[in-house]
DNA sequence: CAGTATCCTTAAAGATACTG
DNA sequence: CAGTATCTTTAAGGATACTG
């Protein structure tokens, strides 16, 4: 059974989700994960040009707070760290691809779009 | 054909689309707008407790810059001024409900969560 | 009715330096 | 290696008043 919106709570928790997803960093760290790689915080620091120990480590605490990136410390000295997606934070990716497919039909033609979304009424 | 991405550019445009939705009140605006509606100024400011005319405006400019809302001004006085959802920006609806969907299986357990994203797969 | 124009507040992000 | 701590900058949003 699906949950039920309105226009306000539909916004709501979209919003949420956005909320989740906001940060400066985290689709580009999703995107280092996504696919089931697990790295350790220095592997990220090098994957992400730009990004500053701060705010790596700002975003991940975010990340593993939801429930979308799981954290994984060896006692060790010196210390590694691993990340690597959740099953739930895994799930997302599809859910991103939709919006990547959306912009992708930015500069199709009328037609094209609702032949698209006509197929995509058979999903669910 | 689809585009190709690498974790960079992926990231890079599902930013890009967020970036079009952030606005602090894009979101509900276009809830009340998917499903066909045709909506005036006023009937949204009715219907969005708590905006003010600057955020309305504002948020209904950049949605018109972008796409994804279209205007249509009515030359008479007092003025009337119409806000409907384009074709392109219809097409979002879907997609912002696979981040729903995606946000209900928060606490479904996780055999549900593979089972439901193994469905998912059949899709493309 | 459908907006602009100004001024003000405040969170997010950046720069930089330091540490178990 | 994997982080904190602190200070500064900036852009989004809110409050309020005015208008063709």
């Amino acid at each position: 059974m699906r949950k039920v919106y309105t226009a306000a709570t539909a916004a709501a928790d979209v919003e949420a989700v956005f909320r989740l997803l906001e940060g400066r960093w985290k689709l580009v760290i999703l995107f280092h994960l996504f696919g089931g790689q697990v790295q350790r915080f220095s592997d990220l620091e090098k994957l992400i040009p730009g990004i500053s120990q701060k705010m790596l480590a700002q975003q991940l605490r975010q990340l593993e707070a939801d429930g979308i990136v799981e954290r994984k410390q060896y006692p060790q000295v010196p210390p590694k760290v691993e990340y690597r997606m959740t099953e739930w934070g895994q799930a997302l990716c599809p859910a991103l691809d939709s919006l990547l497919k959306w912009s992708e039909e930015k500069n199709m033609n009328k037609e094209d779009v609702i032949q698209k979304n006509m197929n995509r009424v058979g999903e669910s």
